[in-house]
DNA sequence: GTAATATATGAATGAGTGTTCATATAATGT
DNA sequence: ACATTATATGAACACTCATTCATATATTAC
């Protein structure tokens, strides 16, 4: 058999200073998943729903399950999402657990959002 | 059979005036929408390391590949998601395609997850 | 105590998605 | 022309995850 081939591209292709140069500025491995577990929570439309409703105020679980017109169950599964990502903190008033944004990043970080998908045409 | 129930939770429990605020305050579904698929974009480590990578410098698909010590396959479908959200750009030279960021607020958003992430505990 | 209500949660299901494999396209060199 | 290399892409597979259903827990009212 011939020696295995290299899965990785020839000479001409590949910068190797460029490569560890870029490789020693990046940041490591567990905050880079860390920042794309983040981003993921922000990535699905019900939560980006409950998120916006909670921007200005706080409100119960019935109240989101109303304003989203979903199944209870659904809106507390993603509550949870939210809480365990440090994104949502919850006070319970008797029979009602009202939830609030636990962190101002994430306004910053829907500003943002909004400003990039706002963006006039792209060039191209 | 009885009535159907109706799938909203009683008077005591959800306050009407303050959900017609809230409702009203909030952004339009496809606005919300957007803002999630922008997210979710954000929200996978391989396509968080390719933005890392590209945080500096143009990088050819082959260069990413040895990066990520990925498939090249992986990456040149990962690279094609991020240029259909209009996050990276990129460039032919010759039998190589360089690829760069297309937009600073993805810089942005990264330094404020980033921000989010490298919080000191949480109170409660 | 029981009844009613608000919320949480486990299991099942179905849709979405990342990776791999095989292959196609495009560009360069001979 | 052919061979080689870089990149792109379609199909298949596996795995993740959002929702639903059923049910459990907790609190209040009676």
């Amino acid at each position: 058999m011939p020696e295995k081939k290299v899965e990785v591209c020839q000479e001409e292709c590949f910068h190797p200073e460029l490569l560890d140069k870029t490789r020693r500025a990046m940041m490591p491995g567990h905050t880079l998943q860390d920042l794309a577990e983040l981003f993921k929570l922000l990535g699905d439309s019900t939560r980006m729903k409950i998120l916006n409703a909670l921007y200005h105020t706080e409100l119960c679980v019935c109240d989101l399950t109303a304003l989203l017109e979903m199944n209870q169950s659904a809106v507390s599964h993603q509550l949870r999402v939210l809480r365990a990502g440090k994104i949502v903190k919850s006070r319970k008033e008797g029979k009602n657990v009202f939830y609030s944004l636990d962190d101002a990043h994430v306004q910053k970080l829907i500003e943002l959002g909004l400003e990039h998908i706002s963006e006039p045409v792209h060039r191209r």
